[in-house]
DNA sequence: GTGAAAGCGCTAACAA
DNA sequence: TTGTTAGCGCTTTCAC
């Protein structure tokens, strides 16, 4: 028995292939009778509909693009996992596009991707070549950009301010006591070095920001580098008593690297964390981290590209974040 | 100026539009001359293929899928690292199914996938539904399975023995001096009941088993788990001296339980891990720890799904394992 | 609110 | 080896 496709749906309801597929697509242009026998002989049937034939004839497809950077970095899977959740069951399905930190990648791989015409797009960053502005918004399709917050997103935008998070933070530190703070960042991305910002606010508005408190590379992030970084920082920064670090997988390495030089964790040394892996909160001592909505970005993101109810009526979502304070900062 | 089709780039090349669609698809059907002539209005008018119509026509999609149990698993996105890497720049895409580690799941999931009809397709592990290797068979389109290994696959497998590394793993510690060795695990799927089949052949080969020295949850594995199973291994099993885990986050978990507790590693309590994900080599003391070809799978798996060239030429490939032997396992 | 006709761009099957 | 013909299953457009 052959695929029904919607000639045999529509012989089966007693109406035409095209009143079958406006009942599927857009309900409200069909008679509440008709959308009644439709239902039935689909499920009668088992009808499925074909995307591709879809997509050929009206050169829009059902996807929902997602640009990320990277496929490692677990923020990211994170996010990805909001967004999975958010699109199972719907009739949409996602694309992904990892461009690598790299904005041309983003706009080469991005025209690929825009024909046919997705259903929406969900791109990382606010960092977008004026290329891909412009495809995007000749392409006229839903975009949430995620990850940062801006007043003037492409059209929607949903995030955290990373200058603010980074600034609390790194008051955090100053409040438990901490006089000599150096900043520990790898992957330098713009989302860093809003972070990285938001420390030298922090610092500044507190007494006299040194450039030596700050070690970074362009690198990606790894926990070895956190060693490595805060070896960097105490060689040029000897008297540096905390550690602000870009993301978990640095302030660990931070942690381990001070265990293997006995260097005493929160007295000698406070640490911070950022994005709240998983990990810090089990490290002995934990590591106070900034916990950071990533799954819920990921979920509300495909909500509002969607237009599913329950998605947020602003364009402009800000998730905020919060500082978990644990035992790396808890100086006695 | 609307997208060239096949018909524009042949009227370019003064051909037909199946003789293009064949210079593009199968060259080797089409004479040298005019694959050239093809090649240059292709070029020219910057002609790109129509997947939906290519799809709707063939009833065949360049999709390669990929099942795999877990988005959030390290050790699967590894795998879907090294899959990416090897169909980056060919003429196919990836389409990744979630399973949840449940072969009813995998079955519904892959039903849904499997039509249009996709260019190939990776599952992990053994233990699909006779259901779904009926449908398997059926579509005729390469399978290979990855993750495990096995003298009888489906169609084509890559992966390495998990009763095996297991068993070498632990006497590894047997070898070490450990003579109170214990197993902990969480989420139990196959393979890890593999692992524990290996951990249970070693011990018995080396002296008598006994129940209490295995502690295992089918939770979802992470490393507070790590703790809590230590907790319980050590209380059923107070004569315990070293563990052999399930995977990398437990054996982080059981350390930092021994640093909060005071036990001494390796002194007081050997550890070793699973899978090598990158922090065991990083913590104070190192973690030993089995490291798997994880990316490798992935390209190899790609590769053979979709005939490459350097691709092995074997239908099962045995790619093993070694044991990085660190710290945690040195006894003094 | 519903339907008929005309493709979307490609490939399978057959013909030359 | 190359071309012709006839769809794939759906949506667009336009008519009623």
């Amino acid at each position: 028995m052959p695929k029904p496709t919607l000639v045999d749906v529509g012989r089966e309801a007693g109406v035409s292939a095209i009143t079958v597929s406006r009942a599927l697509r857009s309900p409200e242009k069909v008679s509440e009778a008709l959308r009644a026998k439709v239902e039935i002989a689909v499920k009668k049937l088992g009808y499925v509909p074909n995307q591709s034939a879809s997509t050929l004839a009206s050169n829009k497809s059902s996807s929902i693009v997602v640009m990320v950077p990277s496929i490692s970095n677990n923020v990211f899977t994170d996010v990805l996992g909001g967004i999975s959740d958010a699109l199972h069951g719907s009739r949409f399905n996602m694309q992904i596009g990892y461009t690598n930190y790299d904005s041309q990648e983003e706009e080469r791989i991005l025209r690929s991707f825009l024909n046919p015409t997705p259903s929406g797009v969900i791109i990382s960053g606010l960092e977008q070549t004026d290329e891909t502005r412009q495809m995007l918004e000749n392409a006229g399709v839903p975009v949430v950009q995620i990850m940062d917050i801006s007043p003037k997103p492409i059209d929607m935008i949903v995030g955290f301010s990373h200058d603010q998070a980074a600034e609390t933070a790194t008051q955090h530190l100053i409040d438990s006591g901490y006089k000599n703070i150096g900043f520990i960042g790898a992957q330098m991305d713009p989302r860093s070095l809003k972070r990285l910002a938001g420390f030298k606010k922090a610092i500044s508005d507190n007494g006299e920001l040194r450039e030596q408190c700050i070690a970074v590379t362009n690198k990606p992030s790894n926990v070895r580098l956190g060693a490595t970084l805060l070896d960097k920082l105490t060689s040029q920064f000897p008297e540096c008593d905390a550690v602000f670090c870009n993301n978990d997988d640095l302030s660990v390495g931070v942690l381990f690297e001070c265990q293997r030089r006995g260097i005493k964790v929160p007295d000698e040394l406070g640490i911070c964390g950022f994005n709240d892996l998983g990990i810090s909160s089990e490290t002995v001592p934990s590591i106070t981290s900034v916990t950071t909505p990533l799954r819920e970005i990921g979920r509300l993101a495909a909500a509002m590209v969607i237009g599913e109810e329950g998605a947020p009526s602003t364009p402009i979502v800000d998730l905020s974040y919060t500082i978990s304070a644990r035992e790396s900062t808890k100086r006695v």
